[in-house]
DNA sequence: TCTGAGTCAATACT
DNA sequence: AGTATTGACTCAGA
């Protein structure tokens, strides 16, 4: 798994990380297909169950209003750990899990890994933990949850470079290159095929995402990791994103030679080494709260300012991250269609 | 004031 | 070391 916010990459679906585990599981005559078929099984229709107990799915009849998500929530919020518990937690390495549940297909939902995570792949967020396994330890981060800790946002001193290049090489000018990779395209760029290129030629060329990303384009390595991954269509494209296409676009038609010249150019920081600005530390999710989030998610990705203060309350968060955890979910969700 | 698109930039993952 | 992910900020538009 190499995300925790459930946007799965191709890896996710592989199977390849729990197939040893199942395989021990189902010894060698097992059909280790229909294992991980009828587990994906119990995983989504239990997932949800969790979240809506079985008298509001009837009462609403899927109508998964706010008022029953934030009634949810306080449920989950103030529930007490069961005590026969089998499930295990996070570490695809060391996944458990209870035979009898893959070949019945039945989870007894009452006690037992009820979101299915004992496998690990269906929900890239690994397994749900919250308020479930009495053998959590007395770290876990359930207690952010429930004791209204909250995650302290250290904050460090480090060198910092403002990037505002400026080539300074003589035989062409930052006009210049400015001038000729931001020359309008007329007409529809291909930006798949145009990622295509760049990419081909980036192999060819030995320059790694770092450097085009920075001297040619001047964004940033995970920025243009982001668009080459899936690129957007260019009628979709508001005007900032459609420049960084016409930039590759126009790389694309510069002789080896030219382009060499722009690779080249150094790049001098306006600031110079005055820079020093405060290195924030990226805040992450407790996985508990991710699994409360995602599960809202999956039933309302678009809560109202009750549910997300709420939320915000409840994990000691700005209603801010709570939105923008959402915001950034949908958006997310669209472009890699999950 | 809320959203989506574009990004940044820390940091997780390979 | 290079790439992918993702929380949060900025800007426009409604």
């Amino acid at each position: 798994m190499n995300t925790t916010n459930g946007i799965k990459t191709a890896k996710d679906f592989e199977g390849y990380q729990e197939e040893a585990t199942l395989k021990e599981l189902v010894g060698k005559n097992g059909d280790i297909e229909n294992v991980i078929e009828d587990s994906e099984n119990i995983i989504s229709s239990n997932f949800l169950d969790f979240f809506l107990n079985d008298e509001a799915v009837e009462q609403a009849d899927n109508e998964c209003t706010e008022k029953n998500l934030i009634n949810m929530l306080d449920d989950i919020c103030s529930e007490s750990p069961p005590s026969d518990v089998s499930g295990t937690i996070s570490n695809p390495e060391v996944i458990k899990i209870d035979e009898s549940m893959l070949r019945e297909n039945v989870v007894d939902k009452e006690n037992k890994d009820p979101f299915g995570n004992g496998l690990g792949a269906r929900w890239s967020y690994n397994v749900a933990s919250f308020g479930l396994y009495p053998d959590q330890p007395e770290n876990s981060a359930i207690r952010a949850i429930r004791s209204g800790e909250k995650k302290r946002i250290l904050k460090a001193k480090k060198p910092y470079n403002i990037p505002a290049p400026v080539l300074v090489n003589p035989d062409i000018s930052s006009q210049e290159v400015t001038h000729i990779l931001d020359t309008p395209v007329s007409g529809v760029i291909n930006t798949k095929e145009v990622m295509g290129d760049i990419k081909t030629w980036m192999k060819k060329a030995g320059i790694n995402q770092t450097k085009f990303a920075e001297k040619v384009l001047e964004k940033t390595q995970g920025h243009f990791s982001v668009i080459s991954r899936n690129p957007t269509p260019w009628e979709e494209l508001l005007a900032p994103g459609k420049s960084v296409f016409v930039r590759m676009y126009n790389w694309m038609k510069l002789s080896e030679e030219e382009k060499n010249k722009i690779l080249s150019a150094e790049k001098v920081s306006m600031k110079k080494d005055l820079q020093e600005k405060e290195k924030k530390t990226r805040f992450t999710f407790p996985k508990e709260q991710m699994e409360v989030l995602m599960g809202i998610y999956e039933v309302n990705d678009r809560p109202g300012r009750e549910l997300i203060e709420d939320l915000a309350e409840k994990f000691s968060l700005s209603s801010n991250q709570i939105k923008d955890f959402f915001l950034n979910r949908r958006r997310r969700a669209k472009k890699y269609n999950l």
